[in-house]
DNA sequence: ACGAGAACCTGTTTGC
DNA sequence: TGCAAACAGGTTCTCG
């Protein structure tokens, strides 16, 4: 569930409760998520200050005060949620790590479907890190261009869909936020990759910047699992112009018909857009 | 080498 | 109503 917006949105939230408190307890209440956690995580944990809270990509990294770094991946399900305490609040059934900072705050990783990772890493080989190596730019960076973007689809048969979904060409998007750039590029999902470099990708590049900026002011978008760190919904799902909003009529002032927006399946995902407005 | 599809796991929604 | 199938924001492995 959670993409770029959603993992910053909770990326604030966290740096806001937990920066510079120091972890007085980490409890880890199963031996894996995705992947087992490494030995002596819980141990290696507690007792640590927190020095920085920050993301790459749809990671947090949470940056410890003996140059370990803490790598943490929500999956599809998995939730960051802070509370005051947990004297009176037992563990909910998918709770698997429990942090307690020396200010009170509690923060609980709860990740029902479990594809959710965490991982230590040193601070000086973070870059070399298996998660975090094979990313490619941060589509809020002012490096990532259109040039940039060009560059990584040149040459590249595959659908643009399934391209702005690989991590290795742009870092962050996901299933919701490519199909909502895609629309507000006027590209249609279906369009071969490698005809994108040049006056295409000068629109795609604004529309994919335009997208997460206004997600990340809402709040990120709530589904189904995804809160914010104080366990309010995001909101920027009302603010979907095509994604989940399968036979209803495009409001893109341009559109001739007005069309209906279609649903399609594009390498096992769904792909929302409007036939009339995007191509 | 590349891309599509399946697998991972659980919960919720949809359809017969 | 009840049950089974389909579907869900991600990543990674296998197979063609």
């Amino acid at each position: 569930m959670p993409e770029l917006p959603e993992v910053e949105t909770t990326c604030r939230g966290l740096a806001r409760a937990l920066t510079g408190q120091r972890l007085i307890r980490v409890e880890q209440r199963r031996p894996d998520l995705r992947f087992p956690l490494p030995p002596g995580f819980a141990e290696r944990l507690s007792g640590r200050k927190v020095e920085r809270i920050h993301r790459r990509a749809k990671y947090i990294l949470i940056d410890l005060d003996d140059d370990t770094v803490l790598l943490m991946h929500l999956g599809m399900s998995g939730r960051m949620v802070i509370r005051q305490g947990r004297a009176n609040t037992p563990p909910a059934v998918h709770d698997h790590l429990i942090f307690e900072a020396d200010n009170g705050a509690c923060v609980t990783f709860n990740d029902a479907r479990r594809f959710g990772m965490a991982d230590l890493s040193d601070k000086g080989s973070l870059q070399d890190h298996p998660w975090i190596a094979p990313l490619g730019p941060e589509p809020l960076d002012d490096g990532f261009t259109a040039k940039v973007l060009s560059d990584a689809l040149r040459g590249k048969r595959t659908p643009i869909k399934a391209a702005l979904l690989d991590q290795r060409i742009v870092a962050g998007l996901g299933n919701i936020y490519v199909c909502e750039a895609l629309f507000y590029a006027g590209i249609s999902p279906r369009r071969s990759a490698r005809t994108i470099p040049g006056r295409r990708a000068e629109r795609l590049l604004p529309a994919i910047k335009k997208v997460l900026h206004e997600a990340i002011a809402a709040g990120g978008s709530s589904l189904r699992d995804y809160v914010q760190t104080t366990g309010e919904l995001g909101y920027f799902q009302h603010d979907f112009a095509v994604y989940g909003r399968e036979g209803e009529l495009c409001f893109a002032g341009g559109c001739s018909t007005p069309s209906q927006i279609r649903r399609i399946v594009q390498s096992g995902r769904s792909t929302f857009f409007c036939p009339g407005c995007q191509r």
